[in-house]
DNA sequence: GAGTGGTCTAGACCACTGT
DNA sequence: CAGTGGTCTAGACCACTCC
């Protein structure tokens, strides 16, 4: 005998499925619910938590539980930085033309709201290993935040890292007001002599912490993916590290292995 | 002003980050800490359940809550795959002393359960598109279930298909009787004449199903990865495909990307 | 002000576990 | 059996949004 809460969920699901609850739709009041079913409060606000944590619906205070569009996934490829390099020696109105994000997503840049910012702040422990130099380090610490104005779209939270001596040979790049750079990161490190060999990105899943799933707009029980991404030089050396974060429902992370060729 | 259940959960939280309650441990009861934060069950139970769904403590019902421990990361890396290669001409010997599921894990087979089930059906519309073939072309469906026995420890679910008349060469390959397959699927695949050029993997977070989360033993809260791996031979052709679900808090994912260098 | 969801109370009863 | 968590009731009051 299923419970009461997973009852109305199955319920609220399948109509949600079969389509007489269609994307944008509103749910009943939870009142309304309880008059249905018959039931207390308890188990309606259960069974909708159940369908919030699954992403189905959503929930606005005060005015009433909503259907969600399922999410276009976009999709982020390893070539996307091969792409990158490709366009880090092309001149400034080529690299404007069009950026990674716009790339990936097919938003124009005035749907988006970008925010960047820049600090500098004493390499932890843990920093100062991924880029093999001593803890205290002074490092440039960039900050971006890009959303969209509509809802419904993707954005993601970076935190940059890289090592302020080395990237102090161009001014330009110690301070946020050049951004959004045309060209991205490996432009920027290309200005002060600098190729990237090999990108390694480590990647996990986790649960958002309250100031991800509100920036992302998800529910707290939406995964989030969590990236760290190593850019190594031709040299070896660890040149820039970061720290993203994606909405997990909507972000589809695409890795190559090429494989060597047997010996004949 | 913080809420009574967000006020139990940090400071829960916080004698578990301080070490107070370590992993293990037996939270007091829920009756106890309604007594103690003199509130209504309600609170309580709202605290607990965030605290799940974080993954910090597990809950069985008759015996009480308990601290978890952090799960180790088993790291799945893009060079697995041409570890596997590898071994796939090695002698039969060579190929039994070390299977990737122990190599990633650390855990010996004795300590691991492994399921192999084997079926054809017909292709769906999705999975013909991503052979090539026409819909309803015979596959050969391979399903692995591969848990702990101790708890604590990293699983998989995997959903594996071929084209079952390119398998059919090798009678060996069309029952479950020969698993677990000393060289895996690069191995199965060299017997009838087939290397595998390049692995795509393309990789989503999801909330669990009930079944995963039951197999996996995470939360209903706790992420999966979910994989779609696809394997391409020398010809261009893909041989292989495979759906993946990792537990994500114990998996982590890692995709090297190489760079082509720039002309000079 | 009317309607919505969010939080909380104070109980009841049931299901599960171990002794 | 006693002790635990799981579900549910039937209300109260608050916070938010819209008109």
């Amino acid at each position: 005998m299923p419970t009461k809460h997973e009852q109305i969920a199955a319920d609220l699901r399948r109509k949600i499925h079969e389509g007489k609850l269609t994307p944008g739709d509103q749910l009943p009041a939870e009142t309304q619910l309880m008059r249905e079913y018959r039931v207390s409060p308890g188990p309606v606000r259960d069974a909708l938590k159940a369908l919030r944590t699954e992403g189905l619906i959503e929930t606005r205070h005060g005015i009433g539980s909503f259907v969600r569009s399922p999410r276009r996934k976009v999709r982020r490829s390893g070539d996307r930085h091969q792409w990158e390099k490709d366009r880090a020696r092309l001149s400034e109105d080529e690299r404007r033309e069009t950026g990674q994000v716009e790339r990936e997503t097919g938003l124009t840049v005035s749907e988006l709201a970008f925010h960047a910012e820049y600090g500098t702040e004493q390499a932890s422990e843990d920093l100062a290993k991924v880029f093999g130099v001593p803890a205290g380090t002074k490092m440039l610490h960039r900050v971006y935040r890009t959303r969209s104005r509509a809802e419904d779209s993707p954005v993601s939270l970076v935190d940059s890292y890289l090592v302020y001596d080395m990237v102090a040979a161009n001014p330009d790049l110690l301070t946020a007001d050049k951004e959004p750079w045309p060209g991205g990161t490996q432009h920027q490190l290309y200005t002060i002599g600098i190729e990237v060999d090999r990108i390694i990105e480590e990647i996990t899943a986790r649960p958002p912490r309250a100031e991800e799933s509100e920036v992302l707009g998800i529910g707290p029980g939406i995964a989030v993916l969590f990236l760290r991404k190593t850019s190594i030089d031709i040299n070896g050396r660890v040149v820039e590290y970061s720290e993203v974060v994606l909405p997990g429902d909507r972000t589809e992370m695409v890795c190559t292995t090429q494989l060597q060729r047997w010996s004949t």
